[in-house]
DNA sequence: CAAATGACGGGGT
DNA sequence: AACCCCGCCATTT
């Protein structure tokens, strides 16, 4: 693995804002890595610590935690999601609405109105 | 070295 | 929705 991919994609996990959650597909794409979502979630797993990387935003493109249900890291990311404001429904996050970066442009305004006329 | 695995994704049935 | 199959590739077995 280089370590400048590593680079562009712990760039890439730092610029989902809080609130908000993007996927591992994503995440790939915005670190010009196209179809290597898998890559994304070996290099989360790598990841030290002390880089203080929002791991916890990045989920899989059916909006739901990528860890097995009751697991310590499940809980963990879903605490920190909750946290910030994230919500669930039947364990999964509806990314029409907190996924980012938005796709639809138009319902992303909409949803949150981050403008002001909205 | 070959085969399996995995914090994944997308398309087809 | 559930399932299967393929692409992807670093790591592990």
């Amino acid at each position: 693995m280089n370590n400048d991919a590593q680079e562009k994609i712990h760039a890439a996990v730092r610029s989902i804002p809080r609130g908000r959650v993007s996927t591992y597909g994503r995440i790939a794409r915005l670190a010009g890595l196209e179809r290597r979502a898998r890559l994304v979630g070996h290099t989360l797993r790598t990841a030290p610590d002390d880089l203080m990387l929002p791991w916890h935003r990045v989920i899989n493109a059916q909006g739901r935690i990528s860890f097995p249900e009751g697991s310590a890291h499940q809980c963990e990311q879903y605490a920190l999601l909750q946290e910030e404001g994230v919500v669930f429904v039947n364990g999964s996050v509806d990314l029409a609405r907190f996924g980012w970066p938005a796709d639809g442009g138009d319902l992303d305004r909409y949803l949150w109105d981050y403008s002001s006329d909205g």
